[in-house]
RNA sequence: GGCGCUAUAGCUCAGUUGGUUAGAGCAGCGGAAUCAUAAUCCGCGUGUCCGGGGUUCAAGUCCCUGUAGCGCCA
């Protein structure tokens, strides 16, 4: 029965470029859940965008001398030649500085302001003259009055780890420009009274018993820790962001201001969905959103890093639970840890580890979804390092698929040409194959139903493994001396499985794959029901072409040089 | 300082609600085969399951405690 799936990836902050550990954290994934769905016949719309707004984007644009908006334009062009270049299938990749994200934003803050879930808070901040702004705690810079340290932050001493207040700094200055034209300023700011909600949230979150330990778990520790739920800030003195407004009036009081970037981040994953239709990529966005509009039916996945959870789990469903609107609430959150770097961290401000534009500079995207993705961190931080990428990608990719590809093809040209060889007929060892095909095939739907990346990746590659261990005992190589019909029957199986390989591998390594339909002349993969079907999708006479080898190998001197010049600073 | 996660073979990791001699892939060693990108296949594991207590007929699996790594919060 036909299902529909609603994936949305955590959204990437506008402001460079990400690295793998990003990656593997949410787009990936995400990514291989949707191709898989898809092949499997579910409808399917998967969502991302950028998340364009805020303080470090002002400063980015800044940096490059450039108005914010147009930045964001390039930065945003740039992530989706990216995304593409990984093979990720969004069906939109929007804008979180969008007019639609614009109009719902204010939409939502309008419902919960008529609900009273907003508060007003006067507070106050540091305004600079110089800048002509106020600035965030961390960007303002003095002496530390504890240890002495002349580039403490306002947030914190990041020599002696003191947690600071703006006004405890001496000789606070901005870091910005450097300014110490500074003010403390009288302010007033909307809160979201996520703590009314916190019984809510947490009856909704013990109700998810299937959800990833990592997920509940911190979701449950922002709810309990300390005195609980904290009511959240969700406005900033910013010119970058969507206004202030209760939906479509003014709010009094807050002009000028924009709301924080984590208020409207999230409401993007809807906007998206109107973007999309207003794209013209397909229609009734609401359908996928509104319960009452045909939602009812939609089970909606999210994908993002462990450092996300608290804002999916509490902060979001808190607007949408708040507006009383029959928004979709999120039924799966896939969760996940971080990727580290040779032992150490992957550092977006170091330039530490490698980049996505640099990973599709040195190879293919395939080997980096594959070796990424059968790494996904899942239950705990796992490493990236170059020697582990290099003995990986070659044996599954190179040894054990391409390898299976490049013996059966040739050794077919070779003796009855690019068509698939009739006569013969399966025999006990090949029911013997089509059988231990079907348990592995199970258990790879299984995990990639219940997104177990890692393990359905396990099957996957096992499944590679029994295609060469089939050739290996039936040695048509052999056979074909003194019985050419049987030889056919186990070339024309095997030919079968490189048609079958390319459907079920798509999910990972979708270039190979389709280059693997392409040397079969199969116009598109159709997903397996049974094996024993399955292996018949290309009859005798059949023809085929002998593909170029779908992966080669890294050397160890390439191993090398990648190893050197991904180990210090990125370069400017 | 509080909390959470992790700690299983040289490396990367599986180990369901506690139950037979603790498993897989890689690497390593030995062998077979020669269709293939010297690619494949087969065989080979005596591991204080981080330490120490405890519960139990029975613990890698539960409880307490200690240590280490990572993270979040203050």
């Amino acid at each position: 029965m036909q299902k529909r799936i609603l994936i949305t990836s955590a959204i990437p902050y506008i402001n460079g470029i990400k690295h793998l550990g990003n990656l593997v954290g949410s787009q990936l994934p995400a990514d291989l859940f949707a191709r898989y769905n898809r092949a499997i016949g579910n409808e399917v719309l998967f969502l991302c965008a950028t998340d364009e707004h805020g303080t470090p984007a002002e400063l980015a644009a800044a940096k490059a001398g450039k108005p914010v908006a147009e930045y964001c334009a390039e930065m945003h062009d740039v992530q989706a030649n990216l995304a593409k270049g990984f093979q990720l299938s969004f069906d939109h990749f929007g804008r979180s500085s969008s007019q639609q994200n614009k109009e719902l934003t204010q939409h939502f803050a309008g419902q919960l302001a008529k609900n009273d879930f907003i508060e007003e808070v006067d507070e106050k901040q540091v305004y600079s003259h110089a800048d002509g702004r106020f600035l965030p705690d961390r960007y303002i810079e003095g002496t530390c009055p504890n240890c002495g340290y002349d580039k403490a932050r306002g947030d914190q001493c990041e020599n002696c780890t003191k947690q600071l207040d703006p006004t405890d700094l001496l000789e606070p200055r901005s870091a910005i420009s450097g300014s110490t034209d500074l003010e403390v300023r009288d302010t007033r700011h909307l809160y979201l009274k996520q703590s009314a909600l916190k019984d809510q949230l947490n009856n909704w979150i013990d109700g998810k018993i299937d959800w990833p330990v990592l997920t509940t778990s911190i979701a449950k520790k922002w709810l309990n820790d300390g005195e609980g739920l904290q009511d959240r800030g969700i406005t900033r003195d910013l010119d970058w962001g969507v206004p202030v407004k209760k939906g479509l009036e003014d709010w009094t009081g807050m002009e000028g201001k924009v709301f924080y970037v984590w208020f409207d981040a999230p409401i993007e994953y809807i906007a998206c969905a109107r973007e999309w239709e207003d794209a013209g990529k397909g229609e009734n966005w609401e359908s996928w959103w509104r319960t009452d509009k045909g939602a009812q039916d939609v089970t909606y996945y999210q994908f993002m890093g462990k450092d996300n959870v608290p804002f999916h789990t509490l902060s979001f469903p808190s607007t949408i639970i708040g507006s009383k609107e029959p928004w979709k609430l999120v039924d799966y959150i896939k969760s996940f840890n971080f990727l580290t770097y040779d032992g150490g961290q992957f550092s977006t401000s170091q330039g530490r580890g490698v980049f996505m534009d640099q990973a599709l500079e040195i190879l293919p995207s395939d080997y980096w979804r594959w070796w990424l993705l059968s790494h996904a961190p899942e239950n705990s931080d796992s490493e990236f390092t170059w020697v582990n990428f290099q003995q990986d990608t070659n044996k599954d990719l190179s040894d054990v698929l391409g390898n299976f590809v490049s013996r059966v093809t040739k050794f077919c040209r070779s003796k009855f040409g690019e068509i698939v060889p009739a006569g013969g007929e399966l025999d006990e060892r090949a029911l013997k194959l089509i059988e231990e095909m079907q348990l592995k095939f199970d258990a790879y739907e299984r995990h990639m139903n219940a997104i177990e990346i890692r393990k359905a990746a396990a099957e996957l590659r096992a499944m590679w493994v029994l295609g060469n261990e089939f050739l290996q005992s039936a040695q048509p190589w052999a056979v074909y001396k003194t019985d050419p019909e049987a030889a056919a029957a186990i070339v024309r199986l095997s030919l079968n499985l490189i048609a079958f390989y390319a459907t079920i591998s798509a999910p990972f390594i979708p270039e190979a794959a389709e280059k693997m339909l392409r040397a079969m002349q199969l116009p598109k993969a159709k997903w397996p029901t049974s094996i024993e079907n399955t292996l018949h999708t290309l009859p005798a006479e059949t023809s085929f072409t002998v593909p170029e080898n779908l992966f080669s190998k890294i050397s160890d001197e390439d191993r090398q040089i990648w190893e050197e010049k991904f180990s210090g600073k990125r370069g400017a």
